[in-house]
DNA sequence: CACACCCCTGAGAACGTTCTCATTGCAAAC
DNA sequence: GTTTGCAATGAGAACGTTCTCAGGGGTGTG
């Protein structure tokens, strides 16, 4: 009769290369000594066999979690609906499969940070990513966690954080616009509380104060419908506006959605820049210059981190860098 | 001294219930015998310990595995970009998270089916979740995974399968822009390999047929570049249409894109519709005409199908409603 | 030849659950 | 009063891995 169609275990894999299961755990899991010969002798077996280690049994037994949080902090869960998240999301989801890790999503409402702490203390979480983090939010990590958070949004040197360089990135698209003639540029921040939204709204007064020009400055909150309503604020204040810089492709999106339904002309009366160069970006009308960044990158490096624990507490800055469309 | 910070396991519950792991467990886990009594100590004790089960250890022992594999199929991994995959693969992780269950994401060449194999081998795996079936997908599945599978896209006796019921949907829109006066209307399918596609395409001739007017079909593949490119075509090929129905919301925002940068005024000359309502459609220029669907009720309904086992094998059809905007 | 020393290995105990099996009461049926 | 049957419980073995510990066996030095 053939074999019950049992996944073969590393008992199995032991009991082929004719070695105890600790000297196969040793060579599988490639830590502690192992001879040579040893070495391929239980590899063969392994490959032989398709043998592939239990993620629960691992879990279990290293005390290690089982499933990766990825946590993205916001005052709606809107946010989740941000194709820049669902791009991390989706890079982490791929970095953890081959580990056995799976991904979980959760939003953490502004209003109530101690839901990091639930989220904290619940069994077989390997690890936090935070997305959109802030120092209230990094203060609400319960100690317990420390060492398996990794960071997307501001940098600590308690985390492992990494970054995109807001200020780098906003900086050239300002100074794209400027050598492009416009000389009345606003811009509608992102939500105040985050500090990467401060450091795009810092390089934007900087290169304005370096010109001599004055800002003009609406707060958005990163998602289209505020940036529509922004986009029209900024035209009650600043009526003789030539261009618009918005916090993300999102709110850009909105940005223009509301200049067009206007009849106002883009690039020809107003210029438009987002940030985030999503997918979508190519596809408005006129197309959407912005900056784009390695999204993937960054998941992995984030994701690596968590799982590789404690040791290391990496402070990475991924760099921003323009895409010229249509838009401006 | 205080205690060392170890999470409770149920062996502390049991001490502080007085009772053995086996009562405790049966329980807890709400299977086997308990006497009144006993499981109100015992369910005190956990919620004074604040005690959450180890899904490693569940998982190891069940054999269950640990996480679920949402599996996207296409022809390109663009298809992850897709905002309708985005949206389910979110509201999985968001059902799975309180049974200690993450989510894995994996895009399915078309080409090669038998990474499915590969998949269902796995250690770990609690199931699949297929986005985007086919037939040929699901013959693809070895049998070993049958019973903890949900396909999305196609019905099948064998799977679980929840479906949109996108006859109805594009059924509405098209008589919808029959009504408005529209009588040369074209359509952009999505790709032809897919069963969904294939539906709403019959039910586009279907409408057209009853009123007695010729189609005007192009192949799209649900990606907004496709979209732009067959819009131009339809126009090419039949110049004087007056809609145009896109097979997904992705894909008429390509639609709008070339429509407009080819000075085509939109719904003035031709009007256009979309297909899942995706939270850009209300941003577009005009907004986006398009059908709705409850996209979370679909995952929930996905995940707790496979994750309760090969008991049941629902198959379910969830509506399409229409939206109405301003492109058509 | 004896003594370390170090590379390598195997036995066996964890890890935290669930599940099978045997055993206890206790009530109803004979 | 004995038997049957069932609700309720506990003891203990799984599940598949990792890790600690206690040795073997070589080699090089004294």
């Amino acid at each position: 009769m053939p074999a019950p169609q049992r996944a073969p275990t590393l008992a199995d894999v032991a009991r082929v290369a004719d070695v105890s299961r600790a000297t196969a755990s040793r060579v599988l899991a490639n830590n502690g000594y192992a001879a040579a010969h040893t070495r391929d002798r239980v590899t063969a077996a392994a490959e032989k066999l398709g043998y592939q280690p239990d993620p629960a049994a691992r879990a279990l037994v290293r005390g290690t979690g089982v499933r990766l949080v990825t946590v993205v902090h916001g005052t709606s869960p809107r946010v989740l609906e941000d194709p820049y998240v669902d791009q991390v999301v989706g890079a982490a989801a791929r970095v953890c499969a081959p580990h056995g890790v799976g991904v979980a999503l959760h939003w953490l409402p502004t209003r109530d940070l101690a839901q990091l702490r639930q989220l904290g203390e619940q069994r077989g979480v390997s690890g936090l990513i935070l997305v959109n983090t802030t120092p209230a939010v990094l203060a609400a990590v319960p100690p317990t966690l420390r060492g398996r958070v990794a960071s997307l949004g501001v940098g600590s040197p308690v985390v492992a954080s990494f970054d995109i360089d807001n200020g780098g990135g906003t900086t050239a698209l300002v100074e794209h616009l400027y050598a492009t003639g416009r000389r009345r540029i606003a811009m509608i921040s992102g939500s105040s509380w985050l500090p990467c939204a401060g450091r795009s709204v810092r390089a934007y007064r900087g290169v304005l104060r370096a010109a001599g020009l004055p800002p003009r400055l609406v707060r958005g909150d990163f998602t289209a419908g505020r940036g529509r309503a922004a986009a029209r604020e900024v035209l009650a204040r600043w009526p003789d506006t030539d261009a618009i810089v918005g916090a993300s492709d999102v709110t850009s999106f909105g940005v223009l959605s509301g200049l067009l339904r206007d009849g106002v002309q883009v690039p020809g009366d107003i210029a438009v820049t987002g940030f985030d160069d999503t997918p979508l970006a190519a596809m408005t009308n006129p197309s959407l210059t912005t900056s784009t960044h390695p999204v993937a990158g960054i998941a992995t490096a984030a994701v690596t981190a968590v799982l590789n624990g404690n040791a290391i507490l990496p402070q990475t800055l991924f760099p921003s860098r323009p895409v010229h469309r249509m838009s401006g």
